[in-house]
DNA sequence: AAAAGTATCTTAAACGTTTTCGAAACAAAA
DNA sequence: TTTTGTTTCGAAAACGTTTAAGATACTTTT
């Protein structure tokens, strides 16, 4: 059962040609309607369904979108962030009957061929990239190739970029924290690229615009996903003569990192001292007592992402390119307490 | 640059036929080698690369895998686990020439189809099956369809399954506590499936075997994921009159709940009670004191799958048919402290 | 020297579609 | 009645490959 029955095989049964068949079942005008029902009630009813090879081979549109999310320093797959808004687009992209297939460089039992390369083998119609290295020659390479691309988290020169707004959030953030009470605030922020500096910028400013002034030494270097660096710096900050009230993490994970410290000292995260985290990842959110954080809107970002993609696929001319930033949201929680 | 160069602009620059071209571009012997060679050069010269579609539709192979990791309940991609077991089924698959793409059951624009009716359009060589509520009829469908599955911690008659060694794992994790010293051990398990009942039974079975007697209030039930049903059990065991030194959760978010709720009480985990996880996912093993856990081994789950996956495709007739267990390993953290 | 074998290359069909263009049939307009 | 238009359909080429079978030239065997 279920071997291939092809248009050959409908046509054949209905006993008219096979380019009629095609123009019924892809609904052109160019057919009577009674014909047209006929064909397709026994097509469905022969258990017909396209051949998509033929069908991209002929049209030269795949119907499948290409993502990349390189796993090397930061693997996409198991990075709660990108997950979720790579979970978010391809959900959308399926509603629009798009497959999602990801990128890569390895080869076919030959030399390794580039990103690019590999999206015109397999003729993705468009192509999203995130959690990158995106100074990598090869993903320059793909962004400049003449395929739809939209970028998450860094902009191109003329290419759609959806953007977390990392400086709104961060400003949300610190405003919070002082809302609270807080006025020594420190910052252990994640390594360079150009969302820390958004943030760390954001930071400064935010302060300065309230009037607080912030120690150099309130300024740690730590990283992104990196417990033990937060940990470590979390330890240095409370034992300065003059430790702050409340600190700022690169993200949640690394707030947990951070957390352990609290709690190695003997001291209650919330009550005698505060931290926040970022990214809002559910095990964040969902710990006791809630980690506060600035929850990035992932959903929105892989839904935008997936939206404006397609929007240029089907209408280049009509889309325009420019860059969206999506904000995020100040989840309280409760790890920064009330002061004075 | 770049506009599709096929095996006739070839043909035309060698000043050969296209089949040779073709035989030159796949090491077929019937060709001489220094007509190859030159072939070669200027192919790759010109730039080419071959054309997924009209390969996969003249030789029915698409080199493409399927995965089936749904997102209803628990969403496949923001699952650390099954994020995680995709991510090295992913790396393997593309070290053998595999690309995957997600199967869903999205019309293109049409009735909704079922997994198997994508699985054929695509022409998928393969399918991988996990995360996913496996009564489904249309997962059950797929799985009788006619082409190579794999699935991973759930066994179908005469299909290979790809299972985590719960029981082991359990029993591993029961005996380190055991051997530091705890006797009064509490169970919070995850609701009902067979993996919940395997690791339940390995849990009475092992305590049984070293005489200890399990008290019907030590076993809660919570759930996976679920840090709020977690921390409500955990203060109902601390509160008994004779708690427990030592509890277990469903998985490493669980247990985060349950730590919440051992610091709410003003106590420290792995000093005045032990906690373990299950799954041994980044962050709890990061935390600090790093969570006791067994850590599922997700890189040889997903490895294996795709080499089974990629070896059944390859030759159906000598790969065997068989569930293949995979061990985890301790995690010994520091969430168990020793007693006594 | 004829026959047979071997190495190398080409022709052409096929995979399952889409699409252009023309054909046929019929209706409406002149 | 002839012309023109409209609707519905089919023939055939094309997309870029693979592959079976045939063709050619050259070697070897007898």
């Amino acid at each position: 059962m279920s071997q291939k029955v092809s248009m050959k095989d409908i046509s054949d049964a209905c006993g008219v040609s096979i380019a009629t068949v095609s123009k019924a079942l892809n609904d052109r005008g160019d057919i009577s309607e009674e014909t047209k029902q006929k064909i397709k009630f026994i097509a469905s009813d022969m258990g017909y369904f396209p051949n998509a090879a033929a069908k991209a081979l002929k049209t030269s549109r795949s119907y499948n979108l290409g993502v990349l999310f390189v796993d090397d320093a930061m693997s996409g797959l198991t990075h709660d962030y990108f997950a979720h808004v790579l979970d978010s687009f391809k959900r959308t992209a399926e509603a629009s009957g798009y497959d999602i297939t990801f990128i890569n460089s390895q080869a076919e039992g030959e030399q390794p061929r580039s990103y690019l390369e590999h999206v015109q083998y397999r003729g993705f119609d468009g192509v999203v990239i995130a959690c990158v290295n995106f100074y990598d020659p090869k993903v320059e390479e793909l962004i400049r190739g003449n395929i739809p691309v939209v970028t998450i988290d860094h902009v191109f020169d003329n290419r759609i970029a959806i953007m977390s707004n990392n400086i709104k959030g961060m400003k949300d953030l610190v405003t919070y924290c002082i809302s609270q009470g807080h006025r020594k605030i420190a910052y252990v922020h994640g390594a360079y690229s150009s969302v820390t500096q958004s943030r760390l910028s954001s930071f400064y400013k935010t302060c300065e615009s309230f009037g607080i002034d912030v120690p150099e030494e309130y300024v740690l270097e730590g990283d992104y996903r990196n417990t033990s660096k937060a940990f470590a710096c979390t330890e240095q900050l409370l034992k300065l003569k003059d430790p702050p009230t409340c600190i700022l993490y690169p993200d949640d994970f690394a707030a947990i990192g951070g957390i352990g410290a609290i709690h190695m000292m003997g001291l209650q995260p919330g009550i005698d001292v505060s931290v926040a985290g970022f990214d809002g990842i559910p095990i964040a959110m969902r710990m006791h007592p809630p980690l506060t954080t600035l929850h990035q809107d992932t959903e929105t970002l892989g839904r935008l992402a997936a939206q404006r993609l397609i929007s240029l696929i089907d209408s280049p001319r009509t889309t325009v390119i420019e860059q969206v930033t999506v904000d995020g949201q100040i989840f309280p929680g409760g790890t920064v307490g009330k002061i004075n």
